[in-house]
DNA sequence: GATTAAATCTAGTACGTACTAGAAAAGTCA
DNA sequence: TGACTTTTCTAGTACGTACTAGATTTAATC
């Protein structure tokens, strides 16, 4: 019981490290085995198939993303400006895809990479997390700390966007830190890159 | 002469249109061959390998961006505001790759999927791409036209993160254009999201 | 129309993949 | 220790992949 617990885990963590930096296609079964000092069947023993194990790990991932959210929102003041709730939201979205562990890491990394059957297993997980990016937007734009003239589903996606892409170009070890990511992204979606007054748009002054 | 060209260009539409939808493993040179009606091994007459023909199409796609940008900025009159480039900028690399045709997209939707020799020999493309957007924000900051506290280089990600995730869920079907995308990008990256005074920010009033 | 060149097909090879069956080893507990 | 269970290994199958060699057909040229 023990032993079987560890190396299942043990095979859970290694999927997840491969599918983060190598993603879904590069991650075969016997890699993820010798990575752990195993044959590529005995895997078999734990899991029924490449597929079942992957999607344990992206259940996972997301899970764990949606926890630090969920958690980041929950620790702030009963009385908040919106705008600070959805920094807080991007700050942890940063932490846990950039600084955290490989799972949701996973997730973000072989998001277009895989097959239909675990496209279609994580729609829904997909889907709710969603749900927590969109109320935060409805709760800007109808308390008047957000502009309400743009689309919010996009707004969101674009968020998202900004946020997700950046697991192809962040450097763990270079100078900017998952913190520093998640402030320019708060910065430039909500703030705006522009400087000085905007001549473009209709700022109330 | 002239019929070789013809079916190595319906090679590289197919290939294209494959990269653009179903991503770089489910692009196979059967289903290549299928789509056009040969058989597998005649695409060999025209291409050495699939990754010659993956990257030719490639190239394709970076320079066909390159164009649509580059074309937007010459259009623009001598004496123009900085966020005003950025803008046709965005607009033209949203159309290029979300409504435009399979050659951008199949780049960006690759992105990550690639083997490393393919993604070596596209790096100085891009990074020749990035180039074009790298200028465009120091002219906005040298200008005053955007704000200079923000690393140039992480701004430049985000911009490129939000439109290139956008690939991801984009259907050209729905009633979001993209050149609806494209302007809620430039508005939410260069002017914000955020409405009226903004407290977390100095704005010189 | 015959000859030559270009283009495609048929029929295969070699290899990596996920996965299976049953033997062997390692661990558990009386 | 010995009987039993749990875990891992050895040795294989079946299949899809990129790719090759040589025959065959299609097109162009004189």
């Amino acid at each position: 019981m023990k032993k079987s617990d560890r190396t299942r885990q043990d095979i859970l963590d290694a999927t997840a490290s491969s599918l983060a930096t190598a993603g879904y296609t590069a991650t075969t079964v016997k890699s993820i085995a010798e990575t752990i000092g195993m044959q590529d069947a005995s895997i078999y023993y734990h899991f029924s198939s490449k597929d079942e194990l992957v999607g344990e790990v992206l259940d996972i991932g997301t899970a764990r993303a949606v926890t630090a959210v969920d958690q980041a929102l929950a620790a702030l003041p009963d009385e908040h400006d919106p705008r600070e709730a959805l920094r807080v939201a991007i700050m942890a979205h940063a932490e846990a895809v950039l600084g955290g562990g490989d799972y949701p890491r996973a997730n973000v990394r072989t998001f277009g990479q895989l097959p239909p059957d675990l496209t279609q297993r994580h729609r829904q997980g997909h889907r709710n997390y969603g749900r927590i990016w969109t109320q935060l937007i409805d709760d800007g734009v109808e308390s008047g700390a957000l502009r309400g003239d743009l689309n919010r589903s996009v707004a969101r996606l674009i968020i998202m966007g900004a946020l997700c892409w950046a697991i192809e170009w962040f450097d763990a070890g270079e100078e900017v830190s998952a913190a520093d990511v998640g402030e320019h992204v708060f910065q430039m979606v909500v703030n705006g890159l522009s400087a000085g007054e905007q001549e473009s748009r209709t700022v109330s002054v």
